[in-house]
DNA sequence: GAGTTTGAAACT
DNA sequence: CAGTTTCAAACTC
C-alpha cells in the first residue's frame, strides 16, 4: 500500500506541512469527502480543550471518536486505505500522536490525544511507522491480532493503544498502561465468560480498559494506589467529573454500534458524533448509515440522560467501578453501608421497622446510589441534644465518615422510641443500626456499628456555634480533636452510672466507650440488662425521653433558602433558660442550633437562631399543636414524632435512612448558612426520595431527631399525637415496610384520623377521643 | 485543671 | 404540678 510514504515522514511536527503535499493526502482528497469533514473536525479538539475538568475527561473518549470516524472515512476512501487504516491507523497513527504528546501531562495528554487523533484522521498514514516498534510488547500483543485491528481500530482499541504508547515514554502513562492492561485483562476475562472472545467482547474489553484508564487519569494518581478511590471519596472531586466517569464506566451498549458506544463515553460530542460517525458506516460492524443515524439519535437521547446525571455523586462512580470490577479499590462508604446491610440481613430476628426495610437490596443499592446519596451514609444525625448533629458540609461528612467511632448502640427491645422507625432517617447510621447491632459484641459491631455522622456533626456544630459566638475557646468537646474525640460521644458521668439522661451516651442510646471518662459506668454491653431496664423505666416516665428533641420546620418546603432560616427547626419541648439568655449551650435550643419557640419557657430569650417571639407562626400553629388543652408537653413531642414518622414512613428503609441522614444533617437555622451544601443537598435529595416532598421539607427531623432506641412493638404508645405539617397539610399516615406493632399502628391510624387539617383547631372532643383510643 | 454556672433530669 | 435536688455539661478563671 501507499503507507511507506508516511513512514518516511521525519517527525510528527513536520507532518502537517508535508502532509498536504503527500500523495496520500491528495489521494484522499480526490476520492472522498473526508477532507472537508476532517478539516472541520480537526478544529474541534480546541473546543474540547476548552471544557472544564469534566469535559476534560470527556475529551479522552473523544480520542476514540475521531478515530472511529477516521476509520470509517478510510473505508470510503478505498479498500486499501481501509485495510491500512484498520491495521495501522489505530496503532501507528495514534502512537505517533501520543509520541508527540510525550511530555504532556496526563490530563492534557489526554486532551491532546484527542486532538492528535483528529489530526491523524487527516494525516492518516503519514505517521512514522517506527513508532509501532516502540510499542511495548504488551501493547503489541493487544494489537497483534489483525482482526482486532481491522474491526476495532475505531472504537476502543485505539485509545488504548494510544495510552499505552504514551506510556512508553511517560511514566504516568506507563502507570496507566499497567492499570489499563490489568483492568483490561480482568475485564477481558470477565467478558470472556459471556462467550468466546469474540470481536465484540474484545471491543468491549478495550472499552472497559479505556474507561478504566480514563477513570484513573481522572484521579491523576497512580492507578495502582489503593488510596486512589479513598481520595476520590475524601477529596472534593468535581461531581461532574465523577459523574462523567460513572457514565463512562457504563458498559458499552451492545445494541448500538460503535457510534453509540462512543457517545456513551463522550456524550457531549454526540452531536459531533452524528456528524462524524453517522455518515460513515463502520466497517466490520456492518451497520448501515441509517442505523448509525438512529443509533446516534438514541445516543443523543442517552446523552441527555447521562448529562442529567452529571451531578451524581462519587458514590455512583464508585458503585459503578465496583460493579464493573474495574478496580479493587475500597469504597469506604459502601463498606459501611454494606456492613449495615449485612448486619441487617443477618439479623432476621430483628423485626424493627428500622432494619427490615433495609434488607431490601434494592433499597440498599438505591441508597448507595442515592446521592449523597452517598454521603448519605455519612451524616448521621444526633440522637439527643447531646448528640445534636451539626449540620455538615457534605465534604466534611465525607471526609469524616472514615473517622468512625465504633460504638455499640443500646438495643432497646421495649423502648418506644418509635422514632427509630419514624425519625430514623435522620439518625446516624450507628443509631439506625441499633436494633441490629444491639446486643452484639463489640467485635461484632466493629463492622456493623459505626457512629459517624452524629458525633462528627456534633463537633461540627460545636465549631459552628463557636464560630457563631466568635469564641474560639476550647471546650471539652471543642478542644477535642474534632475528627477523633468528637467523632465519639463521651461522657464524664460520675454519679449517674451513665444510666440517666444526664449521660450523653445513654441519652443518645449509645453505650459508653473508651473515650468516656465516666465512673462506675453501667452503660455498657455487659450490663445490657440493666441498661435496658433503666431505659424502660425512663421511658415509662417519659415515652419520648429518647426521642428527638429538635425538629425541623420550614415554611417553604420548596425554598432551599428556607433551610437556612433559624426558624426552620425547633426544639420540641423548648428550653427553660433563665440566665443564659438562650445564648449558650446550656440552652438546648441554642445547642441544637434552633431558635426558641413558644414551647420555650425561657426568660430573656436572645437566641440568635430565633427568639421565641418570632416563631409562633411556624411552630405553635403549624407544628406543635396539642391534642387537647390538657395535653401534656408530650403532645408536642408526639406531634414531632408524628411528623417524624411521616417523614420516615414513606421509605422506611435503612437506605432511606442513610440517605436522609445525609439529607438532613442538621438544621441549623442561622448556622445552617454555614453549611449550605449540606442543607441544599438535603432539600434536593429529600424530594426525590420521598414522595411527599413538600411535606417533608416542611418539617424535618432535626439532627438529634432520632431516637437511639429501636422501634419495638412493645413500645409505649404516646398518649396523644397530633400533628400537621407546617403548611397545615394533613399528615399522611406512615407507611411501613415492616409491620409495626399493631397497637402503635392502630394508634397512629386513630391519630391520623383525628388530626385536623387545621393545625390550631383540634376539637377537644377529638382530642379526648384520641386519648381514649390510645389507651 | 479546678471551680462555677447553668439548666435538664430526677425526685419529692 | 410545683418545688427541690441531683447531675453533668458548659463555662470561667
Amino acid at each position: 500500500m501507499d503507507t511507506p510514504d508516511k513512514k518516511t515522514q521525519p517527525s510528527p511536527s513536520s507532518l502537517l506541512p508535508k502532509f498536504e503535499d503527500s500523495p496520500v493526502f491528495s489521494y484522499i482528497s480526490n476520492l472522498s469527502p473526508i477532507m472537508p469533514f476532517n478539516s472541520s473536525h480537526s478544529g474541534q479538539p480546541f473546543h474540547v480543550l476548552g471544557f472544564a475538568s469534566p469535559q476534560g475527561l470527556q475529551s479522552s473518549p473523544l480520542t476514540i471518536c475521531p478515530d472511529e470516524s477516521k476509520i470509517k472515512s478510510t473505508t470510503h476512501v478505498s479498500d486499501d486505505l481501509k485495510d491500512e487504516c484498520s491495521q495501522n491507523a489505530g496503532t501507528e497513527i495514534t502512537s505517533g500522536a501520543s509520541g508527540a504528546l510525550a511530555s504532556a501531562t496526563l490530563h492534557n495528554q489526554e486532551l491532546h490525544k484527542s486532538d492528535s487523533t483528529r489530526e491523524i484522521t487527516v494525516r492518516e498514514t503519514s505517521e512514522p511507522s517506527e513508532l509501532v516498534s516502540e510499542l511495548p510488547e504488551s501493547l503489541k500483543d493487544d494489537n497483534d491480532s489483525p482482526d482486532d485491528n481491522a474491526v476495532h481500530c475505531g472504537t476502543g482499541k485505539k485509545p488504548d493503544c494510544e495510552f499505552n504508547m504514551a506510556g512508553t515514554e511517560i511514566s504516568p502513562a506507563k502507570i496507566i498502561e499497567g492499570v489499563s492492561q490489568d483492568a483490561g485483562c480482568s475485564l477481558e476475562n470477565e467478558m470472556g465468560v459471556q462467550g468466546t472472545p469474540s470481536e465484540e467482547n474484545k471491543q468491549e474489553c478495550n472499552w472497559e480498559r479505556f474507561i478504566n484508564e480514563a477513570s484513573d487519569i481522572l484521579n491523576c494518581q497512580t492507578p495502582a494506589d489503593d488510596d486512589h478511590l479513598e481520595e476520590l471519596d475524601d477529596e472534593s472531586i468535581d461531581s461532574g467529573t465523577l459523574s462523567f466517569v460513572a457514565t463512562v464506566l457504563h458498559p458499552p451498549n451492545k445494541n448500538i454500534d460503535g457510534t453509540q458506544k462512543l457517545e456513551s463515553v463522550c456524550p457531549l460530542i454526540s452531536s459531533e458524533k452524528q456528524d462524524v460517525a453517522v455518515p460513515f458506516s463502520q466497517p466490520g460492524v456492518g451497520k448501515s448509515d441509517e442505523k448509525s443515524q438512529l443509533a446516534a439519535t438514541e445516543a443523543s437521547a442517552l446523552l441527555a440522560e447521562k448529562v442529567l446525571h452529571y451531578s451524581s455523586t462519587k458514590a455512583e462512580v464508585k458503585s459503578f467501578s465496583q460493579q464493573q470490577q474495574m478496580t479493587r479499590r475500597r469504597c469506604l462508604v459502601y463498606e459501611m453501608s454494606g456492613a449495615h446491610y449485612r448486619k441487617l440481613q443477618s439479623d432476621p430476628d430483628d423485626t424493627s421497622p428500622t432494619s427490615e426495610p433495609s434488607t431490601n437490596p434494592d433499597n440498599f443499592n438505591e441508597s448507595r446510589r442515592g446521592g449523597h446519596k452517598f454521603s448519605s451514609v455519612l451524616p448521621g444525625i444526633g440522637l439527643h441534644l447531646n448528640a445534636l448533629a451539626a449540620t455538615s458540609r457534605d465534604k466534611i461528612i465525607v471526609k469524616r465518615r472514615t473517622l468512625t467511632c465504633r460504638r455499640q448502640l443500646i438495643r432497646s427491645p421495649c423502648t418506644m422510641s418509635s422514632f427509630d422507625a419514624f425519625t430514623s432517617d435522620t439518625r446516624p447510621i450507628s443509631t439506625q443500626m441499633a436494633p441490629d447491632t444491639a446486643g452484639m459484641s463489640c467485635d461484632e459491631q466493629t463492622d456493623a456499628v459505626q457512629v459517624t455522622g452524629n458525633v462528627d456533626q456534633n463537633s461540627i456544630f460545636a465549631e459552628a456555634v463557636e464560630s457563631h459566638q466568635n469564641s474560639p475557646k476550647k471546650k471539652r468537646r471543642k478542644s477535642d480533636n474534632v475528627e477523633e474525640a468528637e467523632s465519639c460521644k463521651r461522657c464524664n458521668c460520675k454519679r449517674s452510672k451513665c444510666l440517666k439522661l444526664y449521660c450523653e451516651c445513654f441519652a443518645a442510646g449509645l453505650y459508653c466507650v473508651e473515650p468516656c471518662n465516666c465512673q462506675d459506668c453501667f452503660n455498657k454491653p455487659i450490663h445490657e440488662e440493666t441498661v435496658l431496664e433503666t431505659r424502660r423505666q425512663i421511658e415509662s416516665r417519659n415515652p419520648l425521653a429518647f426521642a428527638p428533641k429538635v425538629i425541623k420546620c420550614s415554611s417553604n418546603p420548596h425554598n432551599g433558602d428556607e433551610l437556612n432560616t433559624p426558624a426552620s427547626a425547633r426544639h420540641k419541648q423548648g428550653c427553660n433558660c433563665k440566665k443564659s439568655g438562650c445564648l449558650k449551650k446550656y440552652c438546648e435550643c441554642f445547642q441544637g442550633g434552633v431558635g426558641c419557640s413558644v414551647s420555650c419557657r425561657c426568660e430573656g430569650c436572645k437566641n440568635t437562631f430565633g427568639q421565641k417571639e418570632g416563631i409562633e407562626g411556624i411552630f405553635e400553629e403549624n407544628v406543635f399543636h396539642k391534642c387537647a388543652p390538657s395535653a401534656s408537653s408530650h403532645n408536642e413531642d408526639l406531634a414531632a414524632v408524628e411528623e417524624n414518622q411521616d417523614h420516615a414512613t414513606p421509605e422506611p428503609s435503612i437506605n432511606l435512612r442513610a440517605r436522609q441522614a445525609v439529607r438532613r444533617p442538621f438544621h441549623f437555622g442561622g448556622i445552617a448558612s454555614q453549611f449550605p451544601s449540606t442543607l441544599q443537598s438535603c432539600t434536593t435529595q429529600k424530594s426525590d426520595k420521598l414522595g411527599e416532598t413538600s411535606f417533608e421539607e416542611d418539617l424535618e427531623v432535626g439532627p438529634e431527631d432520632e431516637a437511639p432506641t429501636a422501634f419495638n412493638r412493645d413500645c409505649t404508645v404516646p398518649s396523644c399525637v397530633t400533628s400537621t405539617s407546617p403548611n397545615s397539610k394533613r399528615v399522611s399516615p406512615p407507611h411501613y415496610d415492616l409491620e409495626p406493632s399493631p397497637g402503635w399502628k392502630s394508634c397512629r391510624k386513630l391519630i391520623l384520623k383525628s388530626i385536623s387539617s387545621i393545625p390550631t383547631a383540634i376539637p377537644e372532643e377529638k382530642a379526648t377521643e384520641l386519648q381514649g383510643g390510645l389507651r
